[in-house]
DNA sequence: AGCGGCTCCCTT
DNA sequence: AGGGAGCCGCTC
């Protein structure tokens, strides 16, 4: 039998001869090719199949998806030339993809793609001879029983089939050693399934005692699990609540009932406390799924998820689009987050879609956040989704004093950043002998350079963007493309010498501050480019719950998640930077991201403080945050997307037109723009330059597409662009939601 | 998405 | 005539 595996989506329909087939390319849709006769080739097989000059790998798609239904001559129809020896492609699965291809208007092709992205996976993976001994064996003429022979042969003569590696530890006998008595027809081989590289997660291992606001939490969840139902619940949790914990106890139970469940993370390589606590609860390590596994690694979970053999699998957005034999959970942490926003090849949301994955696989869809998106508390007042409430922080902890610091009023020493205020906050801090956060969301050491005698600016040639200097590496970087050079000595436009000027403070040049106030602390900048890997990430962590750190330098990678009992003191440098440009969300996200740094204060016994640096006290953000009035912010915010008809009031499009040479990217915007569709609610903005109009060497252009929210807009833009043929060099992206502004 | 096949224009 | 670079369109 070619193919190993049964499944009702893969039982031989007598009647086909002609199978469609969707492969992992830009295509609109399947393809199709003629059935070889054999079992295995129903919907979600697996297959190898001629394209052109060469072949390639793809999936049986359903007859009834896609557009067009009788598909291309018999004659010219190729043959599907193998079935591969894996688990077929589910049913939901391939719903799910047709359905996220259908939303985003991507080619469902390039939604597959990310759901092969492992084809070597698709080959099973070798298994290990493993022997037993023969009963009865007729031991040739001449063939000698040396001590090691007769060793071997007794242990195999009962008991499970042993592998090399068994027999040698247990006889001490090599390899040459099993080959002779093979070869003499004394060993029987056994083909073992290869070694499952997930251990079993045992959900009734004691974890932390709950408490009775996280019990009561969890034992909602475990309803919604085991009503093996689709269902949303935001768990909405201050930071320091425990929702972890909360929600391991719906894994727990997913597990119990033999499923298996999904965490989506943001920023997972950077994750390991998060992953100590998973061990912690489950007495082993999850899967994990990220783009700096390697590829051997890949191979063996993907492979392992689809044999349902990964029981509890962690992952950054791509993994929601693994082969989930058994999927019974998806738990998406920090469900606000930015990073759940795919924005190259098909554009998701990886929050958004979760939320689909779970409608058609039936099962439950657990949202957590400390400051969840308004999207998120829309939908639970809509009564769409339900919401569980952790208000009060674990044990004796309690949320952080959260002070402003109107830098109008008291503003930092020039050239300095740090005010009076939280300098002497930070002088205390040490002299208490506790920790302390500085924040600043921006890398490096100054994100620009200045020439004082002309006033040029030094920027990228292929962005519209600065260059950031990074002193640390000697460089001026392009964040959006990579560029970098060396510091020029002179201007490069007037060619003065030592003109150039670093402006603005990057967490570089805090350091700096840090080291000239106070030299004797130990500090630490943690940044995305400071760390070599997730490993550094790691020892930087495991320095400052040691307390071999005084204060932590950092960008964003520190807002979240971390618990460091001993720190009791964030500054915030430069709150406004957030709120500057034309995002929609620029508010919600600087509310959040703020929220999520204060909380690293204060987390165990010693209370916390959090003083905040901003040029807008009074500013809606800075307001709420001082006063903790988180629902006020929220209302506030509400009425004035409700009051523009933004989302979650309307919906919105971005249509994005980009290309090497600006002439063509302006005509094709233009040619847009002349046949922009016309219908009464519906809004077309543009075409604009996009904000960062230069990037990677691609010129940009930007339309914005506002509906009303109970009308689709995609039928819209897909008879819009298909009225527009670019040229080959020019791109129309779409950004069906966007998030990014840019 | 990739690949072949096409044109255009330069080389010899 | 030979041949490489960019562009177009097809792939069942």
């Amino acid at each position: 039998m070619p193919n190993g595996h049964t499944s009702s989506d893969a039982v031989p329909d007598p009647g086909v001869e002609r199978v469609r087939v969707l492969l992992p390319l830009g295509l609109p849709g399947p393809l199709d090719y003629r059935a070889v006769p054999g079992p295995g080739l129903g919907p979600g097989a697996f297959v190898r199949v001629p394209l052109g000059s060469a072949e390639r790998l793809g999936v049986v798609w359903d007859r009834e998806s896609g557009a067009d239904g009788d598909g291309i001559d018999e004659a010219r129809l190729r043959d599907v030339l193998e079935i591969l020896d894996a688990p077929p492609l589910g049913a939901v699965m391939r719903r799910f993809i047709d359905w996220v291809a259908g939303y985003t208007l991507a080619p469902p092709g390039a939604v597959l793609k990310m759901a092969m992205s492992v084809p070597k996976a698709l080959a099973p993976e070798a298994g290990v001879s493993a022997y037993l001994g023969v009963p009865g064996w007729p031991r040739p003429e001449g063939f000698r029983i040396t001590a090691q022979r007769n060793k071997v042969l007794e242990l195999l003569a009962a008991g499970p089939p042993r592998t090399p590696a068994d027999i040698r530890a247990e006889t001490g006998a090599g390899a040459s050693v099993i080959k002779g008595l093979e070869a003499a027809g004394a060993l029987a081989v056994h083909a073992l399934a290869p070694p499952s590289p997930f251990a079993a997660p045992d959900p009734d291992r004691a974890g932390p005692a709950l408490t009775p606001a996280q019990a009561a939490a969890a034992a909602k969840l475990l309803a919604a699990v085991r009503a093996e139902k689709f269902s949303v619940t935001l768990l909405d949790g201050v930071t320091g609540s425990g929702k972890t914990e909360v929600y391991f106890e719906a894994i727990a139970e997913t597990l119990r009932r033999g499923r298996q469940a999904l965490v989506l993370l943001p920023e997972i390589a950077l994750s390991a406390q998060w992953l100590e606590r998973f061990a912690a609860r489950f007495g082993c390590a999850p899967a994990l799924w990220h783009s700096e596994l390697g590829a051997a690694r890949r191979r063996r979970t993907w492979r392992a998820v689809a044999e349902d053999r990964a029981p509890v699998v962690v992952g950054a957005r791509s993994a929601l689009f693994l082969p989930y034999a058994a999927l019974g959970l998806i738990v998406i942490d920090e469900e606000h987050d930015g990073s759940y926003k795919q924005e190259d090849g098909v554009f998701y949301s990886a929050r958004d879609m979760g939320v689909v994955r779970g409608h058609l696989g039936a099962l439950p869809v657990v949202l957590a956040s400390a400051t969840p998106s308004l999207e998120t508390v829309v939908n639970v007042e809509r009564g769409r989704y339900a919401a569980l409430r952790l208000g009060e922080r674990i044990g004796s902890a309690t949320l952080p004093e959260v002070g402003l610091v109107d830098l109008r009023a008291a503003p930092p020493p020039s050239g300095r950043w740090l005010s009076p205020p939280l300098a002497e906050a930070l002088a205390e801090t040490l002299e208490a002998g506790q920790q302390a956060l500085l924040f600043l969301n921006r890398r490096g050491y100054a994100p620009l350079t200045l020439c004082r005698a002309c006033g040029h600016r030094l920027e990228c040639p292929n962005c519209s963007a600065w260059l950031v200097e990074h002193r640390a590496s000697g460089r001026l970087t392009c964040h959006h493309c990579g560029y970098a050079l060396r510091p020029p000595s002179s201007c490069p436009d007037c060619q003065a010498e030592a003109s150039l000027a670093a402006c603005g403070p990057g967490v570089e040049r805090i350091a700096e501050e840090v080291s000239a106030l106070f030299p004797e602390a130990r500090q630490c900048i943690m940044a995305s480019d400071t760390l070599a890997g997730p490993q550094s990430f790691g020892d930087i962590v495991a320095a400052v719950t040691s307390g071999a750190v005084d204060i932590l330098i950092g960008t964003q990678i520190i807002a979240k998640g971390y618990h460091f009992p001993r720190l009791t003191l964030v500054g915030v440098v430069d709150a406004d930077l957030g709120l500057s440009g034309a995002d929609l969300r620029a508010s919600e996200h600087t509310h959040q991201l703020l929220t999520q740094v204060a909380g690293r204060a204060g987390r165990a016994e010693l209370p916390g403080r959090v003083l905040v640096q901003t040029y807008m006290p009074e500013h809606p953000v800075m307001a709420a945050l001082a006063s903790g009035d988180r629902e006020a912010f929220i209302r506030a915010e509400k009425a004035e997307r409700k009051a523009a008809h933004m989302p979650p009031f309307g919906r919105l499009a971005a249509v994005i037109v980009s290309g090497p040479r600006e002439g063509e990217v302006d005509a094709t915007a233009r040619a847009l723009g002349r046949v922009r569709p016309n219908a009464p609610g519906l809004e077309v903005l543009g075409p604009a330059p996009a904000a960062l109009s230069l990037l990677r060497g691609r010129h940009r252009r930007r339309f914005l597409v506002k509906g009303a929210r109970n009308r689709a807009l995609q039928p819209i833009l897909r008879h819009w662009l298909a009225r527009v043929r670019p040229g080959k060099a020019v791109r129309i992206q779409v950004d069906v939601d966007p998030v990014s502004f840019l």
